[in-house]
DNA sequence: ATTAGCGTCCCATTATGTGAGACACAAACT
DNA sequence: AGTTTGTGTCTCACATAATGGGACGCTAAT
């Protein structure tokens, strides 16, 4: 009934569950509304689901995400290599510049953040971690978008995903020269001046260098 | 078969496919072994599940968790408010103390880690984010374990949960007392000595303290 | 050529999830 | 008091939707 062809009905409205409660903990009632579905159905998923621990519930009786989520969420992030080869020298480019870092690789038509690091001085996050974007704005998303050998050391962008941000980012290229990754630095344009890379292209670079070390893309030495 | 009372069939073998591959990335059959589905099945069940991004493949196409839980795991991160109070405080503690720092909130008959940053002298995760641990061994079990007054400012244990290790944990409170989770120092029992609280235990108190001040369990001032 | 192993896909069969509706309970009206 | 409207939970006859044996195409090893 209206799934993609193949796909396994009790998964999708599952998921549909899991995608509203990453909102915001949900009542039942609120559950029905949102995933449109039968109260009935809405709760057997639900409580099912929190039989596995994907899901449990506050002392309201409300469903929220639950801590098997968090194993599973942190599995995942360890089946990128990168993502822990560029944990240290993400820091050191958050710490050099002081601006919100962040990990980019492509999947599909889309870009995800598989790691990132808060600016020091804001406390809202730029760009959570798991985040998916599109491929068509932003600095890193040109570094992803398949642009052969056309590209810089780095690339800049201002306030063209989001207004008001600015951003640079590098390619991490494996041994054989093809793009895997982005590393980019983004923060607010009145910090950044709108020619970021000026300020901080040279440090985007050089965690990209030391990230491929890290990932032994390349050869430590020369 | 062979499921929970009131299960949901298709969604007990998904997830023993996300447990599967949690482990570590798996080919179909493999995937069919580990979970002992079969093939058909496993199969239906995983593209199913790469369809929504729980999981993708690698270019030899071996099957493994996908972006879509770093999403879900970072939402279910802050469900718990503990956890974005505490990341400064256990930065802080981390700093003091060179050890790798965890804070654990119960969860039924166990307990799980819902915040942890990593000691900066090894490489190894002593207890990795999302981590269900036994509520019957270590320091911070002994906090959470309805000890209903009987704990004072910390508890320390040495080798009691996994030998060699060591470590002091201290309760965080809410307003009305009640103990809502618990914050842990924990290395190797060669650095943190057979007697971690004397060492460790003021830092671990005053990390509690400032998580309770950042949750706002506690009046900021008195 | 032959075998062994892989991932993928079909389709008759029936086990499986479905969801309207009944139920218990609590709070807010009348 | 009673009634109404809102919860969350559970059942059960029904048919939809998941099942899995087996076929197919492929590559690599024999």
């Amino acid at each position: 009934m209206g799934n993609t062809v193949g796909g396994v009905g009790v998964l999708d409205k599952a998921i549909d569950v899991l995608t509203a409660l990453e909102v915001q903990p949900r009542s039942l009632s609120e559950l029905v509304v949102v995933t449109g579905l039968p109260r009935a159905t809405a709760h057997r998923l639900a409580t099912a689901l929190e039989q596995h621990g994907l899901v449990r519930r506050d002392t309201d009786g409300r469903f929220m995400l639950g801590t098997r989520l968090l194993s599973l969420g942190q599995a995942a992030a360890e089946t990128w290599p990168l993502a822990t080869a560029a944990s240290v020298p993400l820091a050191t480019l958050r710490d050099d510049t002081g601006e919100s870092v962040q990990l980019f690789v492509r999947d599909g038509d889309e870009r995800v953040c598989i790691a990132a690091l808060q600016s020091l001085h804001g406390l809202r996050t730029i760009v959570p971690l798991g985040a998916r974007l599109p491929l068509s704005a932003g600095s890193a998303a040109r570094v992803l978008a398949e642009g052969a050998g056309e590209i810089g050391e780095w690339v800049q962008s201002v306030g063209e995903r989001e207004a008001g941000v600015a951003s640079v980012s590098a390619p991490v290229r494996d041994s054989g020269g093809r793009i895997v990754a982005a590393v980019s630095v983004s923060g607010p344009i009145e910090r950044t001046t709108k020619q970021p890379g000026k300020r901080y292209g040279a440090f985007v670079v050089n965690a990209a260098r030391q990230i491929e070390v890290n990932a032994g893309l390349r050869g430590a030495g020369a």
